[in-house]
DNA sequence: AACTAAGTCAACCGCAAATTA
DNA sequence: GTAATTTGCGGTTGACTTAGT
């Protein structure tokens, strides 16, 4: 079916005073405004609504590219070159499907590097592929709906910093436990990674701890996954918005479903990762979401509280349904994946699980450190933006006033206005983050600027940044319950933290 | 300094899937 | 159910930069 506008010739395009070629900070400035005011989506409205002289294609591709926040630019870093590698080796040309195991990085990068390096490589007469990359390349037996395909074998990835694994593991246990101090996971217990010296240490790496004992290390991928699918999950006016479908019937115990605690004992349980099986991890992706991403988890099927709050992880003997694919809790609840064939979800999905996979897993040896490391330069350039955006905008829109306002930018002040999920929001947010590890360097822009008033949250209020973990020792973690949701506030968040290129 | 090849990046095009009316 | 529209993807192109001669 022809993309009508978006198909329409040169010609056309240019007699109808639709504008090509590259284009101007001021046109990414209007399109950065227009959607930061009505959201993404529905592209072709943009010429009409804003006057740029933009198709709706160029401008989707436009923002999905350049403008989007959290985009992370520069070369690809070894470990990223890595993945493309192997991912090209599993997938073939999909980039959109690599990107989406590539935070930051867009499936235009992704195939400009592989273009180019493939040219350069037949040149030199080299094999497309490394011989240490396993080969998979046999794409005609890949069904794209096969969940197994991102079953790729990563094995020849290796944690570059042991340090930083055993601190993810710490760090995740301090904010899935941090309610229960006393339970533990010895780094030990992951056992071949624990086993393997760091081969490589990065003394700029601010994951890359001088002081194991202190707990330094400013996230996990797996506190990451689940507080980012939540605010990805947060388009206040739209509970639909996250189509997670959650069939939890009245009947079946609450209690079972959504405690972290039960997430650090499921991982700790399992320990032995030899024996993870993607599914697995799928289970807990699916679980980090049932706990943190979905406004259909009400308080009838979900108490208020979170040490009462249950969101229970597949267990050992987590089934999976063998017809879905998806994980069937012991007490026979099946968990399902969003409803209809989002594409924008599949990457979250896949995107979280890449997450997951490189910090708790090491059957799936990713660099945990870059991950962390993307996560943090895409969570810092998304602040720097906001920040910048809310210092140069006079006029801040009025929230909640357009139902499609902020559907990328305001993610962590958490939907306040919806009144019954607030309780739990709040049981939620208050268990999140650990207050003993510091603020990265960057969040503390936020004091440096603290002349602008509202960037200082009220005393007593939740700083909702999505910076779990981070929160500084001497300044516990607040968010504000305040119905009006102010935009700053959410400036340390990552909404499009597990955007694959959503893009 | 001038030229050229290679590399990089951004954008466009056509197609098809997904969504909407 | 169908047509129209929107969205997303992958291939390709062209402008610009860089390195080498």
């Amino acid at each position: 079916m022809d993309g009508g506008e978006e198909t329409t010739t040169t010609t056309a395009m240019e007699a109808r005073g639709l504008k090509k070629g590259p284009w101007t900070a001021t046109e990414d400035a209007i399109l950065t405004e227009y959607v930061r005011k009505h959201g993404e989506g529905n592209w072709n409205a943009v010429q009409k609504n804003s006057g740029l002289l933009r198709c709706g294609k160029s401008c989707r591709l436009r923002w999905a590219n350049h403008l989007r926040p959290n985009l992370k630019k520069g070369s690809f870093t070894p470990d990223e070159e890595k993945i493309i590698i192997e991912l090209h080796a599993k997938l073939g040309n999909k980039w959109a499907r690599m990107a989406s195991q590539l935070p930051g990085r867009t499936d235009n990068e992704i195939k400009n590097y592989w273009n180019t390096r493939m040219k350069r490589r037949q040149r030199a007469g080299l094999p497309l592929y490394p011989h240490d990359t396993q080969h998979q390349h046999d794409h005609q037996g890949i069904d794209d709906n096969d969940d197994d395909e991102f079953e790729f074998d990563l094995s020849s990835f290796q944690f570059q910093n042991q340090d930083l694994l055993h601190h993810n593991q710490q760090n995740m246990i301090q904010y899935t436990n941090s309610s229960n101090t006393s339970s533990s996971i010895s780094s030990s217990s992951f056992s071949s990674s624990s086993s393997q010296p760091s081969k490589k240490m990065r003394p700029n790496d601010p994951l890359v701890s001088t002081n194991p004992g202190l707990n330094p290390i400013p996230d996990s991928p797996m506190n990451f996954q689940m507080f980012s699918l939540y605010n990805n999950s947060l388009d206040q006016n739209d509970s639909s918005h996250f189509g997670f479908s959650l069939p939890l019937s009245s009947s079946s115990s609450s209690n079972e479903f959504c405690n972290p605690n039960h997430i650090l004992e499921y991982i700790s349980e399992n320990s032995d990762t030899s024996n993870y099986h993607k599914k697995d991890i799928d289970a807990l992706s699916y679980s980090s979401l049932l706990l943190m991403g979905d406004h259909e988890v009400r308080p009838s099927s979900f108490p208020l509280g979170l040490e009462n709050t249950v969101l229970e992880l597949p267990s050992n003997q987590t089934t999976i349904d063998s017809f879905t694919s998806n994980p069937i809790l012991d007490n026979g609840v099946h968990l399902e994946p969003p409803a209809g064939n989002s594409g924008l979800l599949d990457a979250l999905l896949e995107e979280s699980q890449a997450l997951s996979r490189g910090g708790l897993f090491k059957d799936v040896r990713v660099s945990s450190s870059d991950l962390c490391k993307v996560q943090e330069e895409r969570m810092k350039t998304d602040f720097e933006n906001r920040l910048k955006d809310h210092l140069n905008s006079s006029d801040q829109p009025s929230l909640g006033a357009n139902p499609n306002i902020h559907k990328y930018n305001e993610p962590t002040m958490v939907k306040a206005t919806v009144d019954d999920d607030d309780d739990l929001l709040m049981s939620l947010l208050n268990n999140f983050p650990s207050t003993t590890t510091p603020l990265p360097d960057w969040y503390r822009m936020t004091e440096i600027q603290n002349e602008a008033s509202y960037l200082a949250p009220p005393s007593g209020s939740i700083l909702m940044g999505t910076y779990q973990g981070n929160s500084r020792e001497e300044e516990p973690a607040t968010v504000s319950p305040s119905s009006s949701v102010d935009p700053v506030a959410s400036l340390g968040t990552c909404y499009w933290s597990n955007m694959p290129r959503i893009c």
